[in-house]
DNA sequence: CGCGCGCTCGGG
DNA sequence: CCGAGCGCGCGA
């Protein structure tokens, strides 16, 4: 019998490490010899090949299947300490197997960005330290450099140059001053202070505190409508974490880290509380991160990458907005953070408390059913009444001759609120002057190259412009088949809004919030500061409008064109319509007054847009799971999609065949499983000059997840993309 | 005849 | 992913 495995002499232990290579090709356990131990989770550097790598170790062991003499050596640890934690390293396994992706690409997303790079160091700065007197006769700025020394202990070196000169390295030359490099961390929100205020807990928010903390189930869903004050529900479960010798994690949209939420959890968790946001600096975020890692924050707030943080001993983590699409990955791994942070919780066994003024349909589904426990916080904190939503026929306004963007209603509010100083929304998911522009003599539309999708005008820039790959345009002067002038401009966009208002009330201030004036990392804030100090007396915007922002002046919500979302090719429109509504309607009458909203649409006898203008959540969810029963659509069934790209044309076509061909067998041996499944074009044949092909699944169950997974995943060409999508948000 | 590039393969 | 190895195509 052969010997197996090689026993190595003590002290020589065997790593098995995964290679930082994003690829299926080198998607395996590798084995490296070390002479000292390795904990696993670290970060190595590895011979591979003919060069050098980073690799994870992922576990240590004595001994080896592999021939000795193949071994090589780990050259050194990249961090002193682990750079994953077990809890993590096991999430990734998982992640890695359940979305087919590499051990590496999953790895990765526990790491911030910049650490893999190599691009940020530690920050080291010098600080002067007092010893003792030392002479400092005709010195005076010795003298003084010294006495502040005396007095303050130590300094910034760099500070006190500035302030004493030369003084200082004199000083350290005559002994009086030592300086010593010191490591210090970037504290991206030291300048935010922000009260400490810490409110008793109203009966119904001590209610859902309790709930949760009794319960058994794991997963909690917190119903509350806008201003219930959740949030206070979730500092407080947050604080009793941290009572308990625990960390937190709390997973926000990303939109939703204003900087006065900031300020309230650092004037509740000062520097316990560690921010992972997307305008840190890459220092900053390296930085958060480090100091969750090494205890010295004990409680993680961000968006959805938040729920990979490093830390230990979770006690709850909180999934606020839990309705909200930037939850899911968009890139590989697609994943949904609802599914990690609920690994999360059953692995430190807290609690996952989701909150939301309008849960999403699965979430509340399994809620009603006992999978979740379910809160209810139906009352706004101040009793103030929710604003009245007034639906306006559009078109009837239409048939008046009022081809304008506004009704007369609208018109009517609009003018009563600038007269009294009071301010206005005004909510438009369009961006951009015209969504197409077209010949109206030949019927051409200036499409994208790349693209199948018009372009869209831009009247700052008077340019046309992709919305898909952002590629810009000479604006037309003529038809270009054609050779006519009648171009003419459909589909009213926000700038057209704001230009549209500014004819019809010159005196007005207006300000415009979408892509296009949001950009730099704090732009929006911009924006939003800007109309917070009234400095606009009107603000036009796509969604981000919507989201939670206080302004107490705000007494009128105009919501342009209600029917765009309701009628987007889409199983969640439905459901995204009474949310979108329900939020942007909830901008309205936030002070002392009282205040409004219009919801314009041309299909006024709607049921979610009357469900959502009575603030009838409940009625809402009926009228939609009844239909989602009836139609087999999500949760009932899953929508699986495995979208086929490419450059070529040919590669592309030949690889969905390939995809296809694997998944029909699926479909031949298990046709009950499938509702519907078929091969076709995306609806957008084509995006930043890939061709996009789809094969589409509803499946009543999801016991051929895995194997679709395998399929689709199975099929590796050259310069062709193949992915699975779950429940996609859009189908485009 | 020699080398250049494109494809295939292996990496511990 | 990245480099090494190798096959064939072409140049003067």
């Amino acid at each position: 019998m052969p010997r197996k495995g090689l026993l190595l002499h003590r002290g020589n232990m065997i790593c098995e490490v995964i290679v930082d290579i994003a690829h299926s090709e080198v998607d395996k356990v590798f084995e490296y010899v070390s002479d000292v131990s390795v904990a696993p989770g670290t970060r190595v550097a590895v011979p591979f090949g003919a060069s050098v790598a980073t690799g994870f170790v992922i576990r240590e062991k004595e001994r080896s299947d592999y021939p000795a003499e193949k071994l090589k050596h780990i050259l050194r640890a990249e961090d002193a300490r682990p750079a994953i934690n077990t809890e993590c390293l096991e999430l990734a396994k998982k992640i890695a197997a359940r979305y087919r992706v590499p051990m590496a690409l999953a790895l990765r997303l526990f790491l911030p960005a910049e650490m893999r790079k190599g691009k940020v160091a530690e920050t080291y700065r010098t600080f002067a330290r007092f010893l003792g007197d030392v002479p400092t006769q005709n010195a005076p700025r010795q003298a003084a450099c010294l006495a502040y020394l005396r007095e303050h202990g130590e300094a910034d070196a760099a500070e006190l140059r500035k302030q004493f000169g030369a003084a200082v390295n004199a000083l350290v030359k005559k002994g009086g001053v030592a300086l010593e490099k010191r490591r210090v961390l970037r504290d991206p929100y030291k300048e935010v202070a922000g009260e400490s205020i810490s409110r008793a807990l109203t009966p119904a928010q001590a209610r859902a505190v309790e709930t949760v903390e009794r319960t058994n189930k794991t997963v909690v869903l917190v119903h509350g409508v806008t201003g219930s004050g959740k949030t206070e529900v979730y500092l407080t479960l947050i604080a009793r974490a941290l009572e308990r010798g625990q960390t937190a994690i709390f997973l926000v949209p990303e939109i939703s880290l204003t900087p006065q939420m900031l300020s309230q959890l650092r004037a509740r968790f000062g520097s316990l509380a560690a921010i992972m946001h997307s305008g840190l600096s890459a220092g900053e975020r390296f930085d958060e991160w480090q100091r969750l890692r090494e205890g010295d924050a004990r409680i993680a707030i961000g968006a959805r990458s938040a729920v990979f943080v490093p830390v230990e001993n979770v006690g709850v983590i909180v999934l606020d907005e839990e309705h909200d699409g930037s939850y899911s990955s968009e890139s590989a791994p697609r994943y949904n953070t609802f599914d990690i942070a609920l690994l999360r919780a059953k692995f430190n066994g807290c609690k996952l408390v989701l909150g939301s003024a309008t849960p999403s349909v699965e979430t509340y589904k399994r809620a009603m059913d006992g999978e979740f426990e379910l809160v209810r916080m139906p009352d706004r904190i101040n009793a103030r009444p929710l604003p009245d939503v007034n639906l306006v026929d559009m078109r009837r306004e239409v048939k008046r001759g009022n081809a304008s963007p506004f009704s007369a209603a609208l018109r009517d509010r609009l003018a009563s609120c600038l007269a009294e100083g009071q301010q206005a929304i005004l909510f438009l998911n369009r961006r951009g002057y015209s969504q197409t522009v077209l010949c109206r003599d030949c019927g051409y539309v200036a499409k994208c190259e790349h693209c199948d999708v018009s372009l869209t005008y831009h009247s700052e820039e008077d340019c046309l412009k992709c919305h898909y790959c952002g590629t810009k345009y000479k604006m037309l002067t003529a038809c270009p088949v054609c050779g006519g002038h009648h171009i003419c401009y459909a589909g009213t966009g926000t700038q057209r809004v704001v230009r549209d208002l500014q004819q019809l009330y010159p005196e007005a201030r207006i300000l415009r919030m979408d892509n296009d004036t949001t950009s730099g990392k704090e732009g929006h804030f911009r924006i939003l500061k800007q109309f917070a100090e009234r400095q606009a007396d009107i603000l036009v915007g796509t969604q981000m409008v919507a989201k939670g922002h206080d302004f107490p002046l705000v007494t009128l919500v105009g919501i342009l064109d209600a029917d765009m979302s309701l009628h987007f090719p889409d199983y969640r429109s439905n459901e995204r319509t009474f949310q979108l509504v329900t939020q942007v309607a909830g901008r309205s009458g936030r002070g002392s007054e009282k205040g409004d909203v219009i919801l314009q649409t041309y299909d006024p006898d709607n049921a979610i847009l009357r469900y959502a203008a009575a603030y009838d959540y409940e009625g809402f969810y009926h009228h939609e799971i009844n239909m989602r029963a009836a139609l087999m659509f999500p949760p009932f069934a899953r929508i699986v999609r495995v979208m086929v790209t490419g450059e070529e044309e040919k590669l592309a076509l030949e690889a969905l065949r390939e995809v296809y061909e694997k998944l029909q067998r699926l479909y031949l041996t298990h046709g009950e499983d499938f509702l519907f499944f078929n091969r076709m074009h995306a609806p957008i044949r084509r995006i930043q000059g890939k061709h996009r092909y789809q094969v589409l699944m509803r499946l009543a169950s999801d016991t051929l997840l895995a194997e679709i997974y395998d399929a689709a995943s199975s099929v590796t060409r050259r310069d062709v993309l193949v992915y699975v999508e779950e429940n996609p948000s859009n189908l485009s």
